[in-house]
Parts: C-alpha cells; sequence; structure tokens
RNA sequence: GGGUAGUUACCAGAGUGGCCAAAUGGGACUGACUGUAACUCAGUUGUCUUUCGACUUCGGUGGUUCGAAUCCAUCACUACCCA
C-alpha cells in the first residue's frame, strides 16, 4: 500500500491523497461502506460501484470468523471472491465487538474470551490470531486488535486498557511481520491510537503508535459517549503527532458534519454505520439536512427524494413513494434509503476533496455543517 | 316469527361493584441510532394542563347503590342457530 499526500488545505490541516493497493486506488478524504457481515445491508455491489460509487468497503473480523467461518472463507479464496468486491476492503479486528459485547466477554492479559452472540458457543481472540483471521479473509487493510475505551472510562481505566492495546499491538505487529498473506496480494496493517478523552494518554498513544513506523494509522475509541467537541479536541492532539505522510483513519465516525469536522483536523478516512442503520430506520441524510421518512408530513411530498443528487433512487423516487414504503414496512424502504445515504456520504467526501483542492475547503464546510444539520 | 350470544378508546380485544381513563396486540404519531447481536429500540396515543391535577367516557335511556364499564329494566343494533 502507498499513500501519496496531495493537496493541503492552507486554512486548516484538511488534505487530499491517494492510496494505493493491489485492489485498487483510494482517493481520500474517503468514507468506507460498512459490510460487516460480507455484505453492505441491502446493497448489492452493483449498486455500491455504480450509484454509490465506493471505492473501498469494510468487512468485520468477529462476525465473518464466527458465520461463515474461516474454513468456508478460505475455500472460497478470501472475501473479494467470497463477495465479489474486487476492490479495497478493510476489516476491523473485533475490537470493537469486545467493546460492545462487553456482558458476554472477559478481557485478559492473553486476549479475550467471548461467548458467541449466535451459538453461545465460548472463543478466545489474541493479537496474534486475529491477524491470522484477517490474512484468510484476505483484507487489504488489516486492523489491530484494540479494546474500545468507552468514552466515559475514568483516567485509571483509559490508562490502563491503553498500555493493554498497545501491547496488543507489538504481538499482532511481531505476528504480522512474521507471516505472509495468503492470496498473492499485499495487506497492510493499521495500528490503533486510543487514550479515551485524556489529551496526555491520547499524545502518548499517538507517539507509541507512530514509533511502530507502519504505511497508515487510525484513531479509535471515539464517538463512543464522549462529546463532540472532545472528540474534535482529541483528534487534533494526536494528528498533531501522526505523521502528514500517511492516512489517518478515524474509525466509526460519524454524523455528516462530524466527518467535515475531523476532515478539517486532518483525517483521511472515515467509516460508520450509520448512513445504512438509521436509513433502514427511516433516516435520510442530504445536503439539505436530516428527513425521517416516517413522518408525516412527506404522505403528500411528490418530489424526487433528493433533487439535487444524480444518485437513480433519488431522481427515481419521491418522498411520497418513500415514506409509503417505510410505513408499509417494505423491504425496498431500506434499499433505497440505503443506496442513498451512502451516496450522499460518499459526494460528501469527495465533495470535500474538491473544495480542498480549490482552496475554498474551510468556508464551505462551516457553511455545509449548518446544512446537514438541519432538521427538514 | 322463536332462541342464543354479544355491543368497551382508531381497530381487535381484556376487564363482570371501589386498586379503571380502562390490560394486551395492531395501527397511528414522535424520537433514538456513530470501528452493526439493530427491517432495531424508546415514548405518546379520551379532553384540558408544562406538572400536580381537573373533566367527560365503556350502544341509548331509566333505575339500584355511598360508589356502576361491571347489577336490574327497557329500547336499539350485530352475529349465529331454528323456522
Amino acid at each position: 500500500m502507498q499513500f501519496e499526500l496531495q493537496h493541503s488545505d492552507a486554512y486548516s490541516a484538511a488534505r487530499t491523497g491517494k492510496i494505493t493497493t493491489d485492489h485498487g486506488v483510494i482517493e481520500t478524504p474517503i468514507f468506507m461502506p460498512v459490510g460487516t457481515v460480507a455484505t453492505v445491508k441491502a446493497v448489492h455491489m452493483r449498486e455500491l460501484k455504480e450509484d454509490i460509487k465506493a471505492q473501498i468497503i469494510l468487512g468485520n473480523t468477529y462476525h465473518l470468523y464466527l458465520r461463515p467461518g474461516l474454513d468456508i472463507l478460505e475455500k472460497a479464496g478470501g472475501l473479494h471472491k467470497f463477495n465479489g468486491w474486487d476492490r479495497p476492503i478493510l476489516t476491523d479486528s473485533g475490537g470493537f465487538q469486545v467493546f460492545s459485547l462487553a456482558g458476554t466477554r472477559k478481557l485478559k492479559e492473553e486476549g479475550v474470551t467471548f461467548r458467541s452472540h449466535i451459538d453461545g458457543s465460548k472463543h478466545l481472540f489474541t493479537p496474534e490470531n486475529v491477524v491470522d483471521t484477517q490474512r484468510i479473509i484476505g483484507a487489504d487493510i488489516i486492523m489491530a486488535f484494540d479494546e474500545c475505551t468507552p468514552g466515559t472510562a475514568d483516567y485509571a481505566y483509559a490508562k490502563q486498557s491503553m498500555e493493554r492495546t498497545h501491547r496488543w499491538l507489538e504481538r499482532g505487529l511481531k505476528h504480522f511481520d512474521t507471516t505472509e498473506p495468503k492470496y498473492g496480494y499485499s495487506q497492510t496493517f493499521f495500528p490503533i491510537v486510543q487514550g479515551c478523552v485524556y489529551p496526555d494518554l491520547r499524545r502518548q498513544s499517538a507517539e507509541f503508535v507512530t514509533a511502530q513506523n507502519r504505511e497508515g494509522y487510525a484513531i479509535g475509541g471515539l464517538a463512543v459517549g464522549e462529546p463532540a467537541e472532545k472528540m474534535y479536541e482529541m483528534i487534533e492532539v494526536v494528528n498533531e503527532i501522526l505523521p502528514k505522510d500517511r492516512p489517518r483513519y478515524l474509525m466509526g465516525v460519524g454524523t455528516p458534519a462530524n466527518i467535515l469536522e475531523a476532515i478539517s483536523r486532518g483525517v483521511d478516512m472515515f467509516d460508520c454505520v450509520m448512513p445504512t442503520r438509521n436509513g433502514r430506520n427511516g433516516m435520510l441524510f442530504t445536503r439539505n439536512g436530516i428527513m425521517n421518512m416516517r413522518n408525516k408530513k412527506w404522505a403528500n411530498d411528490f418530489s424526487p427524494i433528493d433533487a439535487e443528487s444524480d444518485c437513480f433512487v433519488d431522481q427515481q423516487y419521491t418522498k411520497a413513494y418513500l415514506r409509503h414504503l417505510f410505513t408499509a414496512n417494505e423491504l425496498l424502504a431500506m434499499q433505497i434509503a440505503s443506496i442513498h445515504n451512502l451516496a450522499f456520504y460518499m459526494w460528501l467526501v469527495k465533495e470535500a476533496r474538491q473544495q480542498i483542492i480549490s482552496g475554498t475547503f474551510s468556508s464551505w464546510k462551516n457553511q455545509m455543517v449548518k446544512c446537514v444539520t438541519t432538521r427538514l
């Protein structure tokens, strides 16, 4: 994997770049649709490519390991062959599940033992075997196994959690560097910065991670219960330290406004379930604001879903029709909403890129943040 | 014509003397959702009020009772059965 830094904004830390992988090029800033269980929910690959114009998608180690399982993925020849997505894939390591499935898991120095949410069976994830699993999945970008510390954690917990994540990082890297990809194309490994909402921990973590000298870095443990302003502050602190010539990936973020604010602070890569999950639940993000399609006010609105979008669902269907599909609980509602939201997120980061290139990013961003947070 | 069962909020439906503005579903309305255990979850759903609370309801009318959705009488309507 290579990263080429292309433009740097004069008035903010925003920048554009180009990531080259064996499965193709990614232009940053980029949003990566989440495809946890080998599918971006409710969206076909063809729509992902042609309508949404996704450049890279995510998979999840925890979910894929449990189902379909490593034997199937290996027989398939990796996730790209299995789901038919021939562009880059990034896999989360399961670190977020360690956090979100707390209750069914036990943290130890060696790793995490947990019970499957599917059948209750017991499993162990370690920094090493999570690398092996991501080798088998065949992700272009492999994530370190970390603990996604809750935003409400106290300093003492955040510190010891961060330190364990660092020890896990060293083990994971050592294992990564002594193993080979399975399918003939290269894989890269991104460490993850933790440190909760504490600036000194964040600095310490960013320094630790930078010292590992990898091809890209992730910022984890944000948008997990802390105020947005705290998140922005942490991004600033961390990006002061992370090297400018490597991509920075802010994990799990976020709302359109979060993404714009993070781009202005120097983040290059994003992923979030929000466009798909909230879409399935009736929420549409547009450049003019947020619409809850279940609301009665759309019942008689026969205008296109998003007149300013060139995505086909936005021109093809009306608000009244989409509201009808949601109230009737029809599957097509979720498909349309997911495609629309993902296309909007892709438009947002692409437009941000154009604005950075043309030197107008900051003023555009300030205006756009107001627009995208409006309730329609 | 005779018999039986029934009539409760938007719908279905529980409640058979005070703890009932009335269970539970559905529907409707509103909100939440950030590295996906999520086509999920939460709230509201008689009227007025920000709250406390006040007021009017359980087919109609009249009665019994300190007190009625609940008991009695009667009328209306519905369903099924027999002719």
